[in-house]
DNA sequence: TCAGTTCATGCGCATTCTGGTGGTCGAAGA
DNA sequence: TCTTCGACCACCAGAATGCGCATGAACTGA
């Protein structure tokens, strides 16, 4: 985890740096606003940590132009006490956290944890199963790129499908997951759509294993039994 | 956007409530720990104003609760100017946010709109689909430039569904968080509302997905059907 | 009254289901 | 090794279902 500080007071600096290097953290030391808006701009910090009065560079300032340029990373903020608009200034200019000065060191470095804990939810939820991207999050899926239109049983299957990915997935699984409670099982629906999902994603992604049920893998894994 | 407010001073409670709803907020109230605990753990909040000092349940005893079973809604606590160890404990319970009393009603409103678009995966205080512009901060929108005139229902619908855009999200969903605990689920409603938003941001903007819900998106990044 | 919201109705159509047909696989016997 | 047979599976196309939308009327609170 690498973490930058962006404060003029030397000693604070200092301070702030020697704790989050004793917390195990890898810190880049920056003494202006200029200096830490370069800094922010060109390497990748899993979080800032930002003087809000600074020389050269406003801080505010700092922070706008990193959140226009698309720099996500979690940033605190320190401020005055009494300077109660800074605060809402920052935070609106895209802060993620703030503190008022004066304050203990330990806790600008519990909310810096609780930052990067943060940040790290964030993560995209994705499967990936050669081509085929599937975003749970967002109920899409992509195949090269492009996005699928699927209906809502077809997401369903390919989703059941790409979250047991390698595993044989029996018919009457994918009838139990799919739908509630009863269920004709004597149909072929569940053929019906893997065949609709085959059409959509290629035939090589959905392994049929007879007398068994189906099975997801990556093009190129499958298995090669019975070749010689 | 709903939002729970425990705080057991009921002057200061109302105040909350009053500054949050006037901002467009659905907002649900709790004068105890005990009472706070069960609506957070039963309701689905966007984000809560939690005060570390309550009867019946301390706030970071609640806190525990909740996230012990798995909440995860940001949650921004009270506590007393001189108790900076509360805050501590407080965010380590698992608290997203602290403002220390006595504070500025407009800064616990600036740091739950920042705590909503944050959970939602912004850094800025506007976010963007295609030609709509939401500005959580004046609690306007905006397409191409031109205001909109939504009426709160509309605007609720929309700030929702640009806070989770990309994700599907369905109707019980919209439900839950632009109205306060009772609600007739059965009725069309959403839809109508969906109806006359896209009237007026264009029809492209909000996907139906069928079965599922909708989804929010920038025009061209809209699913194209497979060739198959 | 009027703007905003909710409810009820009916239509159009995407989605899903069904049954039938033909194809494929694999085991067993010659 | 080749053939045969039964079980299993893929595909098709028509039918049925029920979801989502538009519309307008009823309701409610400023």
């Amino acid at each position: 985890m690498r973490i930058l500080v962006v404060e003029d007071d030397v000693n604070l600096n200092r301070q702030l740096t020697d704790t989050l290097k004793e917390a195990g953290y890898v810190v880049d030391q920056a003494f202006d606003g200029e200096e830490g808006h370069y800094l922010g701009d060109g390497e990748p910090y899993d979080a800032v940590i930002l003087d809000i009065g600074l020389p050269e560079m406003d801080g505010v300032t700092v922070l706008e132009k990193w959140r226009s340029a698309g720099k996500a990373m979690p940033v605190l903020i320190l401020t005055a006490r009494d300077r109660w608009s800074d605060k809402v200034a920052g935070i609106d200019a895209g802060a993620d956290d703030y503190v008022t000065k004066p304050f203990h060191v330990e806790e600008v470095l519990a909310r810096i944890r609780a930052l990067i804990r943060r940040a790290a939810g964030h993560a995209t939820s994705e499967i990936v199963c050669g081509p085929v991207r599937l975003d749970t999050k967002g109920s899409k899926a992509t195949v090269d790129g492009v996005a699928l239109k699927l209906t809502s049983h077809e997401f369903r299957l390919l989703s059941y499908l790409m979250h047991h990915m390698g595993q044989v997935v029996s018919r009457t699984e994918l009838v139990e997951h799919m739908y509630d409670q009863d269920f004709d099982r004597d149909s072929n629906t569940i053929e019906v759509f893997v065949g609709r999902l085959r059409k959509k994603i290629g035939n090589d992604l959905i392994e049929t294993v007879r007398g068994l049920g189906y099975r997801m893998q990556p093009p190129g894994m499958a298995s090669k039994e019975a070749k010689s």
